[in-house]
DNA sequence: TATTTTTACACAATCGATTGCGTTTTTTTT
DNA sequence: AAAAAAAACGCAATCGATTGTGTAAAAATA
């Protein structure tokens, strides 16, 4: 079990100082030029490597992203990390992946625990059960930029990147309206939320545009599992013959649910009911028929979240901004909303 | 932006030396219980959290375990890494994860900037573009034990938890035969790895202990990606005579690929030709017909690898041993493979 | 050549927690 | 009550890298 070389160990053998050695690898001016290779040669051949920690301690700084999502086998979110991945590792940065299962007192946890770590910034999407946000304050106050990703919220002071779900959804009820439904439903997440809320609105607002009534008892509130989806049907069907002919999902795992409900209801998609899910996830190329949803920029949005981290961690401190980032969707229209 | 509180400021609130601050809060005998509880208190009130870098400098221990594997946005990799993360979490453990992109290059350079991170184990699942293992040998003459999974190789002295890749191959090919399948075709990745090479042998030596002819052609050669499924079926289908009637798929992403393909060419699912896939994807419940696949225990293999990192990094670094666990899988029969 | 400026490096403190050892105080033993 | 043992805590070194300041040598200037 061999040590690790250290900077002292380089120094010794070159008999310089360790101040030396460390400002040769760092490029530092201030050290001659041969010296720098010499130091740099034999860092390599002894497979010197900085020991993040000490460098850390030192510098307070770490290198490190922290990111928290409600879920990380999601299609989504995991898209979401893969785009952060990418952008971290183009700047050296390490990155540290946690969920909260969609549960409150989890992500007060894992918040916490990353208290611990001198992580230089946090990209967070939150859970379902948002109580208060509270336990974030600690990251503002220390100075620790915080960037919220599509499920955002006003009361925290960061940058937040997400997606127009107003529009989108007012573009989905549209698009169903379009194709001949008159009555419309939907399954929504929490509406707490504001990416929720905002979706419910734009599926009213696009309703009432076209002179057709909202209803109350066709929004269907949930955590947008595969069971709430076929409960949201049962709900949905209890008189058939009052049914919707029309339902926009707030995400692709519940219209998934809904197709498949249909099928053994005997239900014709999208003849008898219309459906449009959201995130757009491989499932809705398999599914029959083919799922139309709205298509979210999610590396997209993992690599622009990244990079505004990156950005508030080389900001004066003082010069905390809030922006807001919106990024665009797309309404994959297939079949299972068309109608010829 | 407060300063974080230290130790040292604990100490000076409760006229005591930091040494006595820092035994009282890690539960040491030879602090009073009084005053243990007066830290404590006092801590929880001041929200300490302890500065993981300074302990581990100081300790050599991280309390992180790095993962790294072929890609983040997969679902087996998915459930795996959510498997690890419930274990670590319990264990008071901090996961990072890394993935290679299934490149030798991106791997080497993940490993190596994993070096620098002080980590205490790491959990590995190799790209498919294996060269050499020479980047991981730091970790072993450095004492920091691999756990290596499902693609694992013998030339790594780690703890192996993998599957049965043989006997699921085995008995997926099997599955085929029973069917009535009479001429199979298999896509494999890349037989560098084990575990694939395994599964073609399973696959092989099912053929051949029913008497039936193994099609050297009929055996395809690829990374798995959708595309690859595609270019197989082009590939078994020059001479549509003289095509296979059954194919084992050596992941679900070309199974799924080979479906809707047949779909396109007009070829019947299960009837004119039957297909297996592998790993129990969500998308094979969601394809119609409903893929036949071989079900892993992916959380339980994370559980599994996360459980032994740990064993491994609380045994004296001498008896470092190398384990093999193998778990258990399971043929999912659906209408991709069933004949009536 | 004497003086100033620059260059190239060394010294030593620092980050925060941990821990072996030493010291003081209290308790137990004889 | 004196001596020994135990309990409770402090001192100071340590982990490895970073960085402000100090100093000697080399180069530039007068």
């Amino acid at each position: 079990m061999e040590k690790k070389v250290t900077i002292y160990d380089l120094a010794r053998e070159l008999n310089v100082s360790p101040s030396t050695i460390s400002r040769a690898l760092q490029g530092h001016p201030g050290v001659g030029p041969e010296l720098r290779k010499t130091v740099k040669r034999l860092a390599a051949k002894k497979a010197y490597k900085v020991n993040r920690n000490a460098a850390s301690l030192r510098t307070k700084k770490s290198r490190t992203i922290a990111i928290l999502v409600p879920k990380i086998n999601d299609y989504f979110f995991n898209s979401v990390i893969a785009g952060i991945e990418i952008m971290a590792r183009e700047n050296n940065y390490t990155v540290i992946i946690s969920q909260s299962n969609d549960e409150y007192e989890t992500e007060v946890d894992v918040v916490n625990s990353l208290l611990s770590l001198n992580i230089d910034a946090l990209i967070v999407s939150l859970s379902m059960r948002a109580k208060n946000y509270d336990h974030f304050k600690p990251f503002l106050t220390g100075g620790i930029p915080i960037v919220s990703i599509d499920r955002v919220t006003e009361e925290i002071m960061a940058t937040k990147v997400f997606i127009d779900d107003y529009g989108s959804a007012y573009m989905g009820a549209a698009h169903l309206i379009e194709q001949g439904c008159r009555n419309l439903a939907a399954i929504t997440g929490i509406l707490d939320l504001k990416i929720y809320s905002e979706r419910v609105r734009g599926f009213r607002d696009a309703i009432k545009d076209h002179n057709l009534p909202v209803r109350e008892e066709f929004i269907y509130q949930c955590m947008l599992l595969s069971e709430d989806g076929k409960k949201a049907m049962d709900h949905f069907f209890v008189k058939p013959e009052d049914a919707p002919d029309g339902i926009f999902c707030s995400n692709d795992t519940t219209a998934i649910a809904c197709i498949q409900d249909c099928r053994k209801r005997g239900i014709l998609v999208p003849d008898d009911v219309a459906i449009v899910g959201f995130s757009n996830d491989p499932r809705s190329e398999i599914i029959e028929p083919n799922l139309t949803t709205i298509a979210q920029p999610a590396i997209e949005m993992g690599r622009v979240a990244c990079e505004q981290a990156i950005l508030q961690i080389n900001k004066p401190k003082s010069l905390i901004t809030s922006t807001d980032i919106i990024l665009k969707t797309e309404l994959v229209i297939r079949d299972s909303s068309r109608r010829k």
